[in-house]
DNA sequence: GTCAGAAGGTTTTTT
DNA sequence: ACCTTCTGAC
């Protein structure tokens, strides 16, 4: 057996975590330690040092990007590694359910639903609410999916709305008999699978006999359920999170399931990886002092071998212009690779601005929104007719585009004949075309001739020469081609094009084109090419997930934005005091914090108080640089310090999970024994001590 | 069907 | 402040 040279380039907690055979693995892995080398060791090493077969693995991820790097960076330590299997854990559920269509109750062409086509569904049933109030159910539909729920069980934890079951209910019924599947279904119903279906769930657990889980903080309780669905007392599972890293909450990733993890899974070994080789010993010293903050972490401490290292600076700002005019002033005197980190979108825009007038390469991530555009998304909506004639989404959208005739009246008609045509809208339009005024009816005919020649050309050709003919025929290209305003015509043609070519790879089959849509609809992570190589990036704090750069400047360090909203949610804020950790740690060399005084908010000028997490970290680990207006008010109290026991008359003892000056006031928050957490000002409400003897 | 003006609402967003 | 969505008039 050759020696598996990389097992040398490892610490010992790494090659501990390579290593481990037997029960369960959490291995929880600080920011920079190492994580992705760890993982695709792993494979690597179970492939050539234990013979496992290849086959037999299944590594999931978040993240497109995530699997294809572990793909890249474990077929390079081992060539077999490339048959692992390797995806995010949507395509995994994708995959699952294509191949086991029948018994999922899906065709095997049917297509994913994206946010907006959620949406689009709900309105198709609930014809007379308004956009707004039916992307709140589709919200919370999304949400009572990630924590596993379906109609009928208890959605009181989503939320208190009476009507979200009922219309929950009418929505899957209707996305059921359409015979497609939004993102949560991509993980539900394979759980349901594998639940109800003996056979199945026998053969998936005989084929994946090792597990690994990548960012396991991020996933969210039916993510966890497909994992107990998958995983028997006799199947290698090992996940990789950082407890102190989850920040995808609102989007239903549940944090409890790395705390708890040992719990779910008996005889689970913990391995930690706290050697950081990323920042400096001042930035990790920074970093743990806030997040420290958070009572419910698993608790870990990372420490570099990195001498020195120059002390993080907080600068204290007037205002967002003097914000922008300090993170250009570092950029211009002293070059380097810099990311301007920022908590909402809307703050990129003065940055951006100002790096144009200074005419500073840059290049802002995440905004991209290529698929969410009007001409792509029609391009889209064809395709997916095609591969599903009972998308009523899709239909819906291009059958009257470009104008037809075909209006209100004429889709009632086709509406109250689908259930005669098994749902076939194809079939159902042709049905209604007798029944139409004759200029209705003819175009009807037509659109249904242009659509089932379509379908009947397909096992022949390239998808992008059946999807280009396709969208020209329907008239689409021309629609887009000869809008109003030329330039915006010109990008219009231009992204229609980019589309087609992306089609390019995959044959014109039932097959290809259920492959390219559903890489479409799962990998929405477009680089925005062009200026890949500008030193400043634009970015915020949640896209930097597993980035680093060797300056980062974290912008809008105040309360009310970052940390946004007040005290209500105390587990928001710890989360937010996490998004504040990954923020902190992208950095390798150098990290500055700007907070400022006043800020433009909707369109008025707010007057803002320090971001909390400045005051958390004691003054020692950081260079203070002001411009005159504001020193960091109050500082560390240790009037009530974090972990201290107190008691309220009313609500018996608690902890002390935070305690700070609002500027005027000590605010103090208290976890208390019932689990109940409340803020208090001493000032008005008594709040007693208590030593640790006596309790 | 289109367009201007009003009204409304504003985090983050792997899939 | 700004952007999307809704509305009513043509």
């Amino acid at each position: 057996m050759a020696a598996f040279a990389e097992l040398e380039r490892l610490n010992p907690a790494q090659r501990e975590a390579v290593l481990h055979t037997g029960g369960p693995l959490l291995i929880l892995a600080g920011a920079g330690s190492g994580k992705t080398r760890v993982i695709t060791a792993k494979i690597a090493y179970l492939i050539r040092e234990h013979g496992v077969d290849p086959r037999s693995i299944l590594a999931v991820t978040f993240t497109n990007k995530a699997a294809a790097e572990m793909r890249a960076r474990s077929s390079a330590m081992e060539p077999a590694a490339a048959d692992v299997m390797i995806r995010t854990f949507h395509s995994f559920g994708a995959w699952l359910l294509r191949r086991n269509a029948a018994a999922a109750g899906l065709d095997r062409g049917y297509s994913i639903y994206d946010d907006d086509d959620v949406v689009s569904l709900l309105r198709t049933i609930y014809r007379d609410e308004h956009r707004g109030t039916l992307g709140g159910y589709a919200r919370l539909i999304s949400r009572a999916k990630d924590y596993g729920l379906r109609p009928g069980d208890d959605l009181s934890a989503i939320s208190s709305d009476p009507e979200l079951a009922g219309i929950y209910g009418s929505y899957q019924r209707r996305l059921d008999e359409i015979g497609n599947v939004d993102f949560g279904d991509l993980i539900l119903k394979p759980v349901e699978l594998l639940r109800s279906d003996e056979a199945i769930r026998r053969r998936t657990r005989q084929r994946y006999r090792f597990v690994l889980v990548d960012e396991y903080q991020d996933s969210n309780v039916a993510q966890y359920e497909l994992l107990k669905q998958l995983c028997d007392e006799t199947t290698y599972l090992c996940v990789v999170g950082d407890d102190d890293q989850s920040i995808y909450r609102f989007r239903g990733a549940e944090v409890r399931n790395i705390l708890t993890f040992s719990e779910s899974f008996p005889r689970t070994t913990i391995i930690k990886l706290e050697q950081n080789y990323r920042s400096t010993g001042p930035i990790l010293e920074l970093a743990s002092s806030v997040v420290r903050h958070n009572l419910g972490r698993l608790g870990k401490t990372l420490w570099t071998d990195r001498a020195g290292g120059q002390e993080p600076t907080v600068a204290l700002l007037r205002d967002q212009d003097e914000e922008v005019d300090y993170c250009l002033d570092l950029i211009t005197r002293e070059p380097g690779e810099t990311a301007i980190l920022y908590r909402t979108n809307a703050q990129s825009r003065l940055f951006e601005q100002a790096l144009i007038r200074a005419g500073i390469p840059y290049r802002i991530v995440g905004s991209l929104r290529f698929y969410e555009r009007e001409e792509i998304k029609d391009a889209l909506a064809v395709l997916k007719l095609c591969a599903n004639p009972r998308d009523e989404v899709s239909f819906r959208r291009i059958v009257n585009k470009p104008a037809r005739g075909i209006g209100t009246k004429s889709l009632e008609t086709v509406a109250d004949l689908l259930s005669g045509c098994a749902g076939d809208l194809l079939e159902a339009t042709e049905a209604a075309a007798a029944e139409l005024s004759r200029k209705a009816g003819a175009s009807a005919l037509a659109f249904v001739s242009i659509m089932r020649r379509a379908r009947q050309s397909l096992g022949r050709g390239k998808l992008s020469e059946f999807t280009e003919s396709l969208v020209r025929e329907l008239g689409l290209w021309e629609l887009h081609a000869e809008g109003r305003d030329p330039i915006v015509a010109g990008s219009k043609v231009e992204n229609l094009e980019e589309f087609v070519n992306a089609a390019s790879l995959y044959p014109a089959t039932g097959e290809g084109l259920a492959e390219f849509l559903e890489l479409v609809e799962l990998d929405r992570s477009r680089e925005a090419d062009e200026t890949l190589d500008a030193e400043v990036t634009l970015i915020t704090m949640h896209n930097t997930k597993g980035l680093e750069f060797d300056r980062v400047i974290v912008t809008g360090l105040e309360e009310g934005l970052f940390p946004r909203g007040g005290d209500e949610d105390p587990d928001e804020v710890e989360e937010e005091r996490r998004l504040f950790y990954v923020a902190v740690t992208r950095a390798r060399d150098a990290l500055y914090l700007t907070s400022c005084s006043y800020r433009r908010l909707h369109g008025r000028v707010m007057e803002l108080v320090p971001s909390r997490f400045l005051n958390e970290i004691p003054a020692e680990l950081v260079h203070e640089a002001t411009t005159g207006h504001r020193r960091l008010t109050g500082g560390v109290t240790d009037e009530y310090p974090v972990g201290s026991a107190v008691y309220h008359d009313d609500y018996g003892m608690g902890v002390v999970a935070s305690s700070r000056h609002n500027g005027t006031d000590l605010v103090v928050q208290v976890r208390f024994e019932t689990g109940r957490v409340a803020t208090f000002l001493p000032r008005y409400t008594p709040l007693e001590k208590v030593s640790g003897d006596d309790w």
